[in-house]
RNA sequence: GGCGAGGUAGCUCAGUUGGCUAGAGCAUUCGGUUCAUACCCGAAGGGUCAUGUGUUCGAAUCACAUCCUCGCUACCA
């Protein structure tokens, strides 16, 4: 069987604020498959990239007095720092305020609308006179019908209530405060309700491979039926409207987001000069993995589809959704304003980046939101990461008074398991339960001490060293297998095993030691967290 | 408000189509073992399965109602 070309795109950061440890515990299945993909021989392209356009970058800068740039490369430069301590493997993590982005969006935005999928429309928006010019929803206040409270018009604070358009009639303007009016503003619209059918087919193909949470919200979208959705917006921030006419206005940051998957794809390949069809054309034995939360369902799985659709050029659609719930703090939503959580630079600072990936992903929020404390960090660190697996690691390499673990015989017992287990582990994670698939590995790790504690080598050393070496032998096997069953969640001690036992790359299949292994100079893994 | 997901041991979670006394890991207590940063083995305690009513020989599981948490609700991203 070929090699399968893999695209994974993980979803982009908004350049407004922090990553949080929630947005982690979200983005860390695309390096999961991204690894283990690439361990299994695939052509893997991962993506991603900081969004940078929309209004609430704009509301920022303009409050802090500096320019919508100036706030997005700030975060930019935070994430990238991030995702390079947290070992994240992006073949690409790039911005949407670049240029080679933005050409490409607008030549995808003309062919769209050329194809007659993305058309024009005159409605009335609230518009400020006195500001002149038309108002987003965020920019209007109005008084809540739901609570009487002042809200703005996107959403109040108080109750929560969306407005609906009628009822942002009347309201006035958050800059000035002076009345809205109600004016005729040229809107161009994305045809969705033309793909209505495509959709809903497409969708009930793959959705057996999607999430829960995926599969619901999609499904509850088609059931309404597909409304066509504004795609132009009244900013000065984003990118251009390649449609004369429309240079008052910008593309709704969604759109130029979702379409970054595929730019960065054409970048990537052509710098390594390949072909990025390989990853977006039917028919090239490929699969799209889409990695986020579940805030983030239909924009991948409605509205990025029918982008592809509406290019008419035989695109592959999104096959996988991978939509994580929400990661909780103390039982508190993550929150800056609030100061509830611990942003990503924070816990990498205290943290070891083997075992946060290793919490993130057993206690990761998969199913349902799941909670995240400093103390059942520490307990994860020292009870499961250090206790089992670095111990194990620990007692056979550090072993005291030998230099070297002689080659010797596998156990066959432990030696059958590691040829199941590889299938095992690999199918938990096609199918989404990394949680699953890690706790398949913690069996074995829980197995080797076992097998270890059965064996006694301390007293095999001096009563019959050919069992001894058996015992050893059989151990270091088990390690060598477990720095390529660990690496797509823990690549950095993974690296370090491989260092000590001589194996140049990692690889999805298992392994045997050939030859004796020196054992000086190997230090513990991990270091124990004071609670 | 509407739609969806979730609520199971102190903590984190399993629990397929209803079926033995509701499980696992961690934590706690007791005993054994010593290569290691206390791993492993054995035992114990710990539950109104959110609440209520119903269906059934039998309900954590099905139905209805209620409460709580979270998401979406098409111009927040």
């Amino acid at each position: 069987m070929s090699n399968k070309n893999i695209l994974i795109g993980g979803a982009w950061p908004y350049a407004n604020s922090s990553l949080h440890l929630g947005h982690i515990a979200g983005l860390i299945s695309g390096d999961i498959l991204a690894r283990y993909h690439r361990l299994k021989g695939d052509n893997v392209m991962y993506v991603s990239g900081s969004d940078c356009h929309g209004t609430p970058i704009t509301e920022r800068a303009k409050k802090e007095g500096k320019s919508p740039r100036d706030i997005c490369s700030f975060y930019d430069n935070e994430f990238r720092q991030v995702f390079e301590k947290l070992q994240f493997s992006y073949d690409l993590f790039s911005k949407t305020d670049t240029e080679y982005h933005k050409e490409k969006v607008k030549e995808i935005f003309k062919k769209i609308y050329d194809n007659g999928y993305i058309y024009e429309k005159i409605e009335p928006q609230s518009f400020c006179e006195k500001c002149n010019k038309f108002l987003s929803d965020r920019e209007v206040l109005i008084t809540c019908p739901e609570c009487g409270e002042e809200s703005k018009g996107d959403q109040c604070d108080k109750c929560l209530h969306v407005p609906t358009a009628q009822e942002l009639i009347g309201g006035t303007c958050l800059e000035c405060g002076s009345k809205t009016v109600q004016k005729d503003n040229k809107i161009l619209y994305l045809a969705l309700s033309k793909f209505q059918k495509d959709i809903e087919k497409h969708t009930e193909t793959h959705k057996n491979l999607w999430r829960i949470n995926a599969r619901n919200e999609t499904e509850k979208y088609l059931k309404q039926g597909l409304i066509d959705r504004a795609v132009t917006r009244d900013l000065n921030w984003g990118i251009d409207i390649p449609i004369p006419g429309y240079d008052d206005k910008r593309m709704y940051v969604w759109i130029d987001a979702v379409l970054g998957y595929l730019t960065d794809t054409m970048k990537v390949c052509e710098e390594r000069g390949l072909d990025w069809q390989d990853f977006w054309k039917e028919g090239r034995n490929n699969k799209i993995y889409m990695c986020h939360a579940k805030d983030n369902i239909v924009f991948h799985s409605i509205i990025l589809n029918a982008l592809l659709l509406a290019l008419k050029e035989d695109f592959h659609l999104v096959d996988v959704i991978v939509s994580a719930e929400y990661l909780n703090y103390n039982e508190q939503k993550f929150s800056k304003s609030k100061k509830i959580g611990m942003t990503a630079l924070e816990a990498l600072e205290i943290y070891p980046v083997d075992s946060l990936r290793y919490h993130l992903v057993s206690n990761g929020p998969e199913k349902k939101d799941t909670n995240f404390s400093p103390e059942d960090f520490v307990n994860t660190h020292n009870g499961e990461v250090l206790n089992k697996f670095g111990n194990l690691v620990n007692r056979t390499l550090r072993f005291k008074g030998i230099t070297k673990i002689v080659k010797s015989e596998i156990d066959q017992n432990i030696k059958s398991k590691l040829e199941e287990i590889y299938d095992v582990v690999g199918d938990l994670i096609e199918r989404l339960e990394f949680r699953e698939a890690l706790q398949k590995i913690m069996e074995l790790v829980e197995m080797a001490n076992k097998y270890y504690d059965e064996r006694e080598p301390w007293k095999q050393i001096k009563e019959d060293e050919n069992e001894f070496n058996k015992t050893m032998f059989t151990c270091v096997n088990i390690i060598a297998n477990l720095s390529n069953l660990f690496e797509p969640i823990m690549p950095i001690s993974c690296s370090k095993i491989r260092e000590y036992l001589n194996l140049e790359k990692p690889e999805w299949k298992c392994i045997f030691i050939e030859n004796d292994i020196l054992t000086e100079g190997v230090e513990p893994l991990f270091e124990r967290l004071k609670n």
